[in-house]
DNA sequence: ACAGTATATACTATATTTAGTATATACTGT
DNA sequence: ACAGTATATACTAAATATAGTATATACTGT
């Protein structure tokens, strides 16, 4: 993978916004889409092309597809994340919350087992 | 400057390729042109663009334009640049080449006074 | 004032990226 | 088989970025 092809990923705010969700753990597209407030059209097209970009895996759960990181997570991205959650600036604080409303949504969605069943909720980390 | 701005700036290999020359030291344009083999347009195109982003600043030197990194270099850049010349990749091969280069024609327009005068030569990094 | 060198800009053509609407596919529970 | 939910894709319009040619500007030395 190229370091132009990743700084031209991350170079959009909503992709960096992604990425920065999926490295505290799995997800599926609803709950992106819950936390970032974007349409599913450009969700799921942004997703697919940073899978194909290699950067993401996918795998499908019921009807959810669940998103997560390749393993290992590519160097460049876990450096530059490294560097802007330690930085002090408007994108830092939005990347910050976005990590903070996951771990509400999480919590709510474990609570409410028809939204989330038992085997489902043990399995993955979104909910 | 965001985030996001200096990622859509380095993801041109080509613009990666001057902030890495100009981490070195300053540079005139006609230089990295001979070291980066590009056509004058193109260069100054991305000169001025990187300098209208905040990351260059130049001053002029006779009918030279000596371009540099701003200080303190934004550090982003840093990072990723030290990032980059650890990792072991084709796009990092061509940076450590360019650095090479860039000493070889350093040395070379020292040495010619008519090509570089010593009062030049005594104040920039370029020759 | 003029020729030469270095750099920048205007203008245009072309390619790339993004966004939106509509539609299709995959799966679940009844 | 059918209705509902979640996700993906095709198609189109619009915005953005890139590249090339020609031309302009800024400076130097004569």
């Amino acid at each position: 993978m190229e370091a132009s092809e990743i700084y031209k990923c991350i170079a959009d705010p909503q992709r960096l916004r992604i990425i920065n969700l999926l490295e505290a753990g799995p997800l599926c597209v609803c709950h992106m889409q819950e936390i970032l407030e974007v349409p599913q059209v450009k969700m799921s097209k942004q997703l697919s092309s940073m899978k194909q970009l290699g950067l993401l895996e996918a795998h499908r759960e019921g009807t959810w597809m669940i998103y997560k990181l390749v393993d290992p997570v590519e160097g460049l991205i876990t450096a530059n994340l490294c560097y802007l959650r330690e930085a002090a600036c408007a994108e830092c604080n939005q990347l910050k919350r976005d990590l903070t409303k996951r771990e509400k949504l999480i919590l709510k969605v474990t609570k409410i087992e028809n939204d989330c069943p038992q085997e489902v909720c043990e399995q993955i980390a979104c909910c």
